[in-house]
DNA sequence: CGTCTGAATTGATAAGGATCAAGCAATCTC
DNA sequence: GAGATTGCTTGATCCTTATCAATTCAGACG
């Protein structure tokens, strides 16, 4: 790892507060690699060496079970993944792709497990981040299992906007095709979901989506607080932890305007 | 909370390694309570002051959305719950509520989080805790996008037997409408993917159902170590994080075997 | 012991989603 | 620039699941 990224590594949650000591233990024998895209980072059942932190680009994580396989996640910088496998020295649960060229910083499991158990306030922001990982899935099992593939889509499409930066105008980040498995259906229905939203505004122009009239489509999608995460990923917000304190200290400030 | 609790709190995974002082500070302040089948523990979107151990009993998981309400775990002890909320000082995203008489052990979240930025120990144990947890929630998401109603009662058929001990006959232990919910599916759906099952083997007699053709119930469930865990429940395995590491270390000796 | 209530089962029907196929458009490769 | 490939859309059909309603059964209560 070059000395040039030592300071976007340091400002990552889960290293932000910890002692040079900790730190330099840790990153000392990571390494900063690039894959270009489509490559099989890493295959559900596999053990697992090291600790992923994408800094660059996305990552797929994926489950299949029989011939049929499903999108879990879909990852932007900067997130870790395969965190509670390394806390657990277990094998992985997801298999990992890359879907664009990317920076992914690999760290020894072995490194992060002894740093945890001699560095307390590491430990702690590594509980952190698990909290907010798991936080995010229970989102996910609640969004999945409540409500249908055009609900789905829209409240994705008001999240994605949220995101972004408030405007009308959203871009869709990966090929269609992978959001329909994110989103739990096939292809096709995600077209058919897209025609339906079309009835309430939403013009598809490849991956670019303008939601025109979105005070329908907010009455269609029903937005809750307690699945659906408006957290804006920035540069202040990287984690899924931070994204997860976002949401209740953003509900509790509603609630204190109500 | 009585002398006569303090072994079987101390006897918890995150409190089995760490020192006394910890455990201490953190249950000095902690008690017991009994609560009555059906009682509301808390509400989604309720802010989260301690963290909940199931010493005795049932807790259902559940999340809504509209009209909508899901299960989304069924907590047998020991388990923990709210965890992560405890963690980051976040609303609840669930609702819990027992499903028959308990006793749980209520911890202030402050002491919880006040022993965490001291203890590297307290604090890794937390962790794995999640971990657990997380990919608990990983296995239920995969269960639920890549199989049909009909499988994932199967798969829950086998892995009931697996956690019972073996036997051609398992109990349900809970109400059919609580399962039903658990799985992602109508009672009236579950009702007659029961009856599917029928022609797998599966005879049912109130809570008591039979496994009778085993072998054609797993060609039909094709279960998967990557998301069926058979961690048997007992004294010896009642954390997430521990049926984790046994999935983990089961599918390397079977692998070894191979 | 009779009545009431709630859980579960069963039937009929509707809705949502998957599968299969064909066609179109954009991009890539030679 | 032409041909090939891949992603997406659209149509037709089938399957799975939900919804609504009626009935049955087991347990609780007076």
């Amino acid at each position: 790892m070059r000395a040039t990224d030592l300071p976007r590594v340091r400002a990552l949650p889960i290293f932000a507060n910890v002692g040079d000591e900790t730190f330099n233990r840790v990153t000392g024998t990571a390494y900063l690699q690039r894959f270009p895209a489509n490559t099989t980072l890493l295959l559900e059942g596999d053990p697992v060496d090291f600790l992923y932190v994408l800094l660059d680009g996305q990552v797929e994580l994926q489950g299949t079970w029989k011939d049929k396989e499903t999108t879990l996640a879909i990852l932007r910088p900067v997130s870790t993944f395969i965190l509670a496998a390394v806390v657990l020295d277990a094998d992985a649960l997801m298999s990992a792709r890359t879907l664009e060229r990317c920076e992914i910083l690999m760290i020894s499991g072995d490194a992060i497990r002894s740093a945890m158990s001699e560095d307390a306030r590491f430990a702690f922001a590594v509980a952190r981040e698990l909290s907010g990982c798991y936080r995010g899935l229970v989102r996910t099992i609640k969004n999945q299992k409540l409500r249908g593939g055009v609900e789905r889509l829209a409240n994705y499409l008001l999240t994605l906007r949220a995101k972004s930066g408030g405007g009308d105008l959203v871009h869709l980040p990966h090929e269609k095709r992978v959001l329909a498995a994110l989103l739990g259906m096939t292809p096709e229905n995600l077209s058919r979901a897209f025609a339906t939203l079309g009835g309430y505004g939403v013009e598809v122009n490849g991956a670019d989506v303008r939601l025109g009239k979105l005070r329908d489509l907010e009455r269609l999608a029903r937005p809750d607080p307690l699945i659906d995460n408006y957290a804006p990923r920035g540069t202040n917000l990287s984690a899924e932890a931070d994204a997860e304190v976002w949401s209740t200290e953003h509900q509790r400030a509603e609630g204190a305007r109500s």
